[in-house]
DNA sequence: CTGTATCCAACGGGATACTG
DNA sequence: CAGTATCCCGTTGGATACAG
């Protein structure tokens, strides 16, 4: 069950890849988020919010983030049945991580944007014999 | 080429989308890692700290990581031929985001292993007709 | 509504061999 | 050394359809 990518030894080398790998795994930021926006959501809210994520790829997810203790969801047995998840305070303990990684984006996305342009215009002149050539 | 998976409309529901994007695909962190750490690596010594990753990976991971501008490509022509990588200014950027990341994993890694203890351990207990049943 | 079960396609990535 | 070229397999995730 997915149980972490062996960093096995890889810890010493790179002591964030563990956190990485608990929060920037593939659709927990954007789940997250909106978790974190209001305060509980039902999965259907959170369907639509997410907006691409199919129904599966999202249970699967919420388990994940509700084993990591990340996410509380809480089941009520009524018909039809009502189930809603809310970070937890844990999950709320990123916050600093996420505005640190806001602020960057303001900062220098820009910055990356216009690498790729220069890097992409860049390609094809006299200099390419640097790298093997493809095609 | 990876293109950005397509965070159209998304940006707006989760704005640190397109960083994480940029900083926490697949490996780029432990790389990152590496050349922040050593100022100037050569090929074999990225591969051998990277430990894990094959030389056709790590090629892809560098040519987005320089496309991005987050790192730089020094190219020797010698025999035989040499090649440096470095973190650029725009990567020691990131330097604050690493350093939050850290302290938050200082801070609450070990929550979140107990969390997966004890949601590990209390599964099979009777509240299981809140899911459904696998098999 | 809140998921689960199946089938399937796409892609990342490993192994291996080879070039300049 | 610093990659590139192939082949190929496993996992992720989309599309449906269906259940409690």
């Amino acid at each position: 069950m997915i149980e972490n990518t062996k960093w096995t030894g890889q810890e010493a080398a790179c002591p964030i890849a563990p956190v990485v790998d608990i929060v920037f795994s593939r659709w927990t930021t954007p789940i997250l988020w909106a978790l974190h926006q209001h305060g509980r959501l039902r999965f259907v809210e959170l369907e639509r919010r997410v907006a691409t994520i199919t129904p599966k790829v999202l249970t699967q997810r919420l388990r994940q983030l509700e084993r990591d203790g990340l996410v509380l969801r809480t089941y009520h047995p009524e018909v039809p049945p009502r189930v809603e998840y809310e970070i937890t305070e844990l999950g709320r303990s990123l916050a600093p991580v996420f505005a640190t990684l806001t602020e960057w984006g303001a900062a220098h996305l820009h910055e990356v944007e216009r690498a790729r342009r220069d890097h992409d215009d860049a390609r094809e002149p006299l200099d390419q014999r640097t790298y093997a050539r493809r095609s």
